[in-house]
DNA sequence: TATCAGATGATAATAATTATCACCTGATAC
DNA sequence: GTATCAGGTGATAATTATTATCATCTGATA
């Protein structure tokens, strides 16, 4: 039923331990499942929902792509993946041009400013950006906020979100 | 006509330099865009478009959402402000839960992981993140990718873009 | 194999953003 | 100061990504 032509010893090793994950957080493991992680450890370059269900539909020409968006939000839910675009849903803007950074509240979605130091360096020893050209850059520290630690941890938002504006 | 209670002496120099500013890019200087630059100065948590039309409709009854969305783009175009969420239009999703870093096209929003290390230290010096926990970071290169760097500098994507999927 | 909680597919609804277009107005020349 | 007009705006429709809903299906367990 699976593909072993995943890509990378990492991705086969992740993909032999998802069924074990699954099950340990009461989840079931099917097909759908199965074949989304598997597209998604087999890309390199963080996929949107509709590209997974591209890839996944010329096996499972029945997929639906509301199972992938909820599959994708399921697995970073349990953690087998993550969103690159935490705050994907609406664009934030920032008047302040100074670079600095930013620490954005995982829960509300709050960001707040941060001044770090010292990354110019860092990212000068980093060496290859395979082509790339950088113009700019800014660390984004995941967190939770004074207000959200205090709320359950296990209370997750509703889909439909109380976020900041 | 424009308000000079600007919270900081910065927000006060940007907003002094605008109009010049405009200017040099033959842009006109409009109510509406003075308005918006000042709420966006103003404000410390990098709203989004809804809340700067919230802000700017008490004083311009009749501005228009849509004039909003287009002046904050306007705005990160010409550099008098930016968009802290590169990415924000489509969710990207990631298999790979080893900590690293991303590159970004700011062009056709290519992703790119990068291993940069070093970071942790740095973070640690860094100090307080005003009560935020931290749970993980990830650095944002913005860039352009070599592809991009080969057209013309001046060519803008179309609003609607060809974009990595 | 029967049971059933949870998963899925189909589709409607929502939310953010962008496109369209008639009308308006800041900038410039006179 | 006024005429001109390219570009800006407001109103609204269209688009796009995502989420909700709900009837049906199925993986897991007894």
């Amino acid at each position: 039923m699976v593909s072993e032509r995943l890509r990378t010893s990492y991705a086969r090793e992740r993909l032999a331990e998802f069924a074990e994950r699954c099950r340990v957080r009461g989840l079931a493991v099917t097909p759908q499942r199965l074949a989304i992680i598997e597209a998604l450890l087999n890309s390199t370059d963080h996929p949107r929902a509709e590209r997974i269900f591209d890839e996944v539909r010329q096996r499972h020409p029945h997929i639906s792509l509301a199972t992938v968006h909820r599959t994708l939000e399921t697995l970073c839910r349990i953690g087998e993946a993550r969103k690159v675009t935490a705050l994907h849903d609406s664009a934030r803007y920032d008047g302040n041009l100074k670079p600095h950074h930013h620490v954005i509240c995982v829960r509300c979605r709050r960001i707040r400013d941060v001044e770090i130091s010292g990354f110019g360096r860092v990212l000068q020893q980093a060496g290859g950006l395979e082509g790339f050209e950088p113009l700019g850059w800014s660390l984004e520290v995941q967190a939770l906020c004074q207000a959200c630690q205090k709320k359950a941890p296990g209370a997750r938002p509703r889909v439909t979100r109380r976020r900041a504006t």
